[in-house]
DNA sequence: TTAGGTGCAAATTCTTTGCACCCTG
DNA sequence: CAGGGTGCAAAGAATTTGCACCTAA
């Protein structure tokens, strides 16, 4: 799914501006890197924006998306989806139950909550496939990450 | 967060009945890494869940870990939190949407759904962390993966 | 000019696999 | 007793890192 070109433009300009206020250098490599995935309407994986950004700029390496990515992603570009260093983890709660993730730490703690249960998709799930479950992630910031913040913050100061 | 022993006793009957009805031998290394998983409250990730069953069973292997964890989750006794195989994916899509994930496959699908972008976390949710987004993922099988089972199951007969 | 950015290659980390021996059913 | 299950070690895949050179500001 390729997005629109105005909605691509739109997104450059955005980015650009973000750099700039963030005092990170505006790259050629970075620039191409944003455009593919602000392009890419299928959430691309590193390797597929490293194959696209390759087409117009051949020497890229892939360590380099991978750094862009990641800088994006905390400057609020872009969001990332499954990850990166978080591994897999395991579950025997099959009762119906939702999650709040830390975005810092990645720590995942079960979510009860009867009005989540409810929730069922609209019908126009139908055209994406054939849905069995429906469960809610809340991300944030969990009470240990939040704790630490501010105790840095004060002594920064 | 250790599970209630009753609880715990009770996911064990389970998981010995659905074992005899797969057919599966009850190994003594299943039986433990379930037991391992069934009195874990905190979603457990295979490094840990080798370390717990090493205490009791000092002679099992990471490997045998991995491979009964991913049978358990067949079986359907367990279930997998942050995807296993699938590689880390990337967004420049900022406005809140929704997620339709196949279980087969992994794909993943933009889901807009105006009824989903209302949903505000519980009170409660204060007791885990500070919330920042809340969206809802619904998986089942894509339409893909949903006509590739009809097939073979035609080929099948 | 110069500090931050990049490419390369090697390292790490998580997970999977091939194979010979072992144990459940 | 037979065939699936296990442990070991080695392979694979995804992602990260150290370092010397390069380039945007």
């Amino acid at each position: 799914m390729k997005i629109r070109v105005d909605k691509v433009k739109q997104r450059m300009v955005h980015f650009e501006e973000v750099c700039r206020n963030s005092g990170m250098k505006l790259t050629h490599q970075r620039i191409e890197i944003f455009r593919e995935v602000a392009q890419t309407g299928d959430h691309p994986d590193a390797e597929m924006v490293y194959q696209g950004v390759r087409k117009r700029m051949p020497t890229v390496s892939l360590d380099t998306v991978y750094r862009t990515l990641w800088l994006l992603k905390d400057l609020g570009l872009i969001t990332v989806l499954g990850s990166a260093h978080e591994k897999t983890r395991f579950d025997a709660n099959l009762s119906p139950h939702h999650h709040f993730v830390c975005m810092r730490c990645g720590l995942m703690q079960d979510l009860f909550c009867k009005e989540f249960d409810k929730i069922k998709p609209p019908k126009s799930i139908k055209a994406l496939g054939q849905p069995e479950t429906t469960n809610v992630e809340v991300r944030g910031i969990c009470l240990e990450c939040g704790q630490r913040e501010k105790k840095s913050r004060k002594t920064k100061i």
